[in-house]
DNA sequence: TAATTATCTGACCATATGGTCAAAACTATG
DNA sequence: CATAGTTTTGACCATATGGTCAGATAATTA
């Protein structure tokens, strides 16, 4: 247990200190993954000295794991905004926009995720299988639902919700590629796949 | 220079310890990207020496350096292929197909280019700024005629080249939360997302 | 088969890395 | 302002890691 840990309520410099800890470790671990990022780079980028980071943390392990805690948190939230409120077509374009505008205002929380799962999840697979599972579950039951009511087009709900995943975390994770082949037309990038989502996704919905 | 690249033809042993040492390389590098993989990993799954590595490779640098240009080299094939010889629709709908093929057959090679691109290109941006850019530019230059000829409906042509690469790379990249999301149905997903895919492209692209 | 060449390894090195610790510096408060 | 508690650091340690090298071993060829 670090030694800042073990004091009732936390002070004003602790508040600050792991907040900047945070800070600097999502920014290394989200590039290099959690094997390729080093406290040395996490301690630069923060401006804290490494034994310091020690001082707040037990280890590289615990402020990764307390990173992925905090993204799991609100990774979900906005598939759980889905419900059948109002139209159902409109309802899966908004969670697509929500979900895009996350992709847009937390890069780096998407791009923590995708190494994560792409080593393996080998820290949050627990939490794919269960609670992530579970959402989806109920989530692609209401899809269906609306598809027995023939209020959207059959698509298999699963494969639809992964497919907005992989769209709208695209610009996240591959933001690199994207604005090397947008070159110029870079900027516009959000508004267009914006548009091309909603799109895409009215005509792929709309009975 | 590694001394076994010294002599002029590769003999029978040089070409099978090269072989041995990407195939091992590979599922490393996959997984841990380049920061995170280590010769004593490589060299274990291999089960080839680690100063034996570094008689056929110059390095860490170079082995990823060539599993890269591999990858590049058939990494754009199946967009290549798009042609305007067949209907619109099923052209696309066909690249999407040999895209997803590639997740389901390669997805190391996958997981490769997406930790590459994750932590920023650094060793592939040229590739990406120029082949690659202007091979998609060409692509979604084919893809607006069409349009313009009202043979598909008007979407944004680089954007759905982005969700096509987004939607069929999710299955190699995200393979462990597709199959923890899927549980016991995880056997089909492929199946499935073919299915889901070419439904989706259709209803997007058909006029 | 002897000589030549290619392949392989154990021992080693320099640096990087996660982590520890005692003591110094700083802050808050009685 | 003195002191108790908090924060910070320099020096250090053990291990991991990329890489080297001289020499041993195995293949090839004259």
């Amino acid at each position: 247990m670090a030694r800042a840990a073990s004091t009732k309520r936390p002070t004003r410099i602790q508040r600050e200190k792991t907040e900047a800890i945070l800070e600097a470790a999502l920014e290394v671990f989200a590039t290099y993954g959690f094997r390729g990022s080093t406290l040395d780079q996490i301690a630069a980028k923060s401006g804290i000295s490494k034994p310091n980071i020690l001082y707040y943390f037990d280890g590289k392990e615990t402020i990764h794991a307390k990173l992925l805690a905090r993204l799991l948190e609100t990774w979900l939230e906005p598939l759980e905004h889905l419900s059948d409120a109002g139209d159902p077509v409109d309802e899966i374009c908004a969670y697509v926009g929500r979900k895009l505008a996350m992709s847009r205002d937390y890069p780096r929380e998407s791009r923590l995720f995708a190494n994560e799962v792409l080593q393996g999840a080998p820290r949050i697979l627990d939490e794919l299988s269960g609670p992530l599972k579970y959402l989806t579950d109920e989530k692609a039951a209401l899809i269906q639902n609306w598809i027995n009511a023939g209020k959207i087009k059959a698509i298999d709900p699963h494969h639809l919700i992964f497919s907005i995943w992989a769209t709208t975390q695209h610009y996240a994770d591959f933001d690199v590629q994207v604005c090397a082949v947008l070159s110029d037309k870079a900027d516009a990038r959000f508004e267009q796949a914006a548009e091309f989502l909603d799109t895409m996704y009215r005509a792929t919905l709309t009975p």
